[in-house]
Order: C-alpha cells, then structure tokens, then sequence
DNA sequence: TGCAAATAACTGACTGGTCATTTATTAATA
DNA sequence: TATTAATAAATGACCAGTCAGTTATTTGCA
C-alpha cells in the first residue's frame, strides 16, 4: 500500500498503473488483484490505513496536554516530524488531487478526520478558556488559524518539495507560530 | 480555458477528456486542436494565463498600505472574496493535484508567483520593522504564517467546497487572522 | 449591390496506443 | 495430490491526436 501511496503520489491517481504499483513491491498486475478488487479499491484502502493514525496522535496531544500553551509547544514539536517523515504530505496531495473522482472518500475523511481534528483543538480552547488561561470567543475558527500553518506546510512539502528556491526551517516556523498564538491569546508568559 | 480549468479541476488532469472540454463551449474536439496543440499546451496555458493576475493582487496591496496593520486589514477584506469568487482554488488544486506531471510548471509558479509574493509580504514587514511599528525577527517566516489561513481555506474550498459539514465564516476568521496577528506582532492598538 | 473566389472556422470519423480487468497457466506448498 | 499463490497472456474500453471534408465568413470585382 505504501508503494501505491508513492505511485498515486508520484502521478495521480488516473496517471499511476497498476503494473507498475505491482513492480514496486516485485509482483506481477495480476497478483496485485488477489489482493484489491480493483483499482479503485486500492485507492479506498489506502486513504483507510493512512488517515486514521494521523487523527489519533493529534487527539493524544490535544488530550494529553494540561494547558494549552502546551498542546501548542507539543504541536510545534512534532509538525516538523510529521511533515518531513510521515506520509501525510502525500496523502493529503492524492486525496486533494483526486477528490472529485472520490466524493465519499473525500466526505467521510472530512468528517472522520478532519473534522474530528478540529473538534478537539476547539474543545481544548474552551477548556483554556474556561480554566482563565486564555481568552477565545469561536474556539473553531481559532482552530482553523492553529492548523493552518500545518496545512501550508503539508502541501508545501507535497508539491513544492523538488523544486529549487529558499528552504523553509520548519523547526522555527512553528516555534514562532506557538508564541504567535500564546500571545494572541492573552497567555501570561508570552 | 475556463472551460478547460472547470474539467481538469473535476476530473483531474488525467480523466479529463478532451471533448468535454470542447463541448463546453460548443465546439468539436477538431477545433480545439486548432487553438492548443496538445492537452499539455492547454494545462500550461491555463496555469500561465491564471496565475500572474492573481500576484498582480497581492502585490498591488502590499505596496499601497501605509503601515502593516492597514495590509492585514486589505487582506482580511479580500481573501474572502478571492476564496469564494475567484478562480483560485480550482487553479490551486489543478495545480498541486498534477503538479508531478508538470514539474517545470511547478518550478516557474513557485519561483515567479508564490515566492514573489512571500517576498512582497516579507519586504513590508521589514518596512514596518524598521519604521518601528511592529517587531520582527525574521520576515520570511512570519509572511508564511500570514498567508497559512489562506492557503488552508483555498484548499478546503477546492477540496471540501461539496461535502457537507460545519461552513466557515471566511469574513469572520480573516478579520480574527489580522487581529492576532497584530497582537503576537506587537501593533499598538491591538 | 450581387456574385464568385478565397480563406477561415469547424466537424466527426478514424487510428494507434495505453491500460484496467479477466482468464488461462504455471509454481509452490501442505 | 490438492490447494493456494503467482504469473503471463488475452480482452476490450477508452481517448489523445489526426485529417479529409464541410460550413461560414470575408474579400475582390463586375
């Protein structure tokens, strides 16, 4: 699945052949489809397996964080990892390309993940606000400003990542995003 | 080419046929091929014929505000529209959905539309840290986490724009954006 | 003006090649 | 041997791109 994953990536999904998805992995086609019913199938499997981890370490963090400058230090932590060393990148390139030849697929991870995802980050923002920490009026459109240097990232990394131009430091653009908000938010030490 | 970014941007690059894009405006695929040699000539044509108004924009506001508070406050004004009336979000996921097949496409948006406007963006902050109204340390970050709510809600128009779920106030979340951004950048009034 | 050449714009059937999917054969293993 | 895993060889749908021929528009000229 992986290797399909590189291949959609790689050439989208109308683009990718299922010979070669088979090569990677040292198969022949025909092998390919004892395996998925169809091409189409593998697609749908594939966004499966690799959408509902991301969603769970971000519902970890969320949950695991006591206050949420926190959550925001423990954000900014792992953004660059997941980034540079995961396969979101890819995942959200093939889902975003190819969405209007999926609509359900595209539904149910909007509203499996993604919405999920920012449900929790909203929730954590009313607990803070409750809690005094901070001061929110819409927890989900502070949400949406929270993700957003993520999603720039992520496609960033997607499509502009073989092209020649200035690097971006990863590491420090979400430590300054994190002190961005802290002090948007009215956090004492900010 | 209206035509065509509606067909590619639903049907991806790939699938999209053609006739279709020659139905559209009534003309036989024959026509078509009178006017653009190739499928390939059509995608770069499109992408080049929508891509530089869209900086001629950006560009525009940067260099027309006084001071950066007022620059945010344009963008807050704007983005909304560009998001929901503009061509942008379908240019946007045509872009980066095939972006692997047109690699030297990629290369020249990057370099001539999207850096030039982080520069534009980077360059009034600087402008707007030396004249003393805000605090910066490094321009080029911080005009990556101004566009991120852009770049996060384009997408989610082009991608999410059918699915049903929760709407964003666009209006509501950039005014918000231009707020917290002045305040994590030290604008008195904030 | 009226009419014919000339040119421009358009059409749609056709070709060649490319895959997704299926079917027939062969290896591996218990 | 029987069952499963894997392969290799069809099959057929699909579509970019071509081109011989048609239709519409413009020009030249009486």
């Amino acid at each position: 699945m992986a290797a399909a994953l590189d291949e959609f990536y790689e050439r989208g999904f109308a683009a990718a052949r299922m010979e070669d998805i088979a090569q990677r992995v040292k198969l022949s086609k025909g092998t390919l489809y004892l395996y998925f019913s169809s091409k189409d199938d593998l697609f749908r499997a594939l966004i499966d397996t690799y959408a509902v981890p991301n969603l769970e370490q971000i519902e970890q963090i969320m949950s695991n964080a006591p206050a949420f400058s926190m959550a925001l230090d423990a954000i900014a932590v792992f953004a660059p990892e997941m980034i540079t060393k995961t396969h979101l990148p890819k995942l959200l390139k093939v889902l975003a390309g190819d969405s209007h030849n999926f609509p359900d697929v595209v539904q149910s991870y909007r509203s499996e993940v993604i919405d999920r995802g920012l449900a929790a980050i909203a929730g954590l923002l009313a607990r803070a606000d409750s809690d005094g920490e901070i001061q929110v009026d819409d927890p989900a459109l502070v949400a949406r400003l929270v993700i957003a240097p993520m999603v720039l990232s992520l496609l960033w990394q997607a499509v502009f990542d073989r092209t020649k131009g200035p690097a971006v430091d990863l590491a420090r653009l979400f430590q300054l995003h994190a002190q961005y908000m802290k002090r948007a938010l009215g956090v004492e030490d900010a």
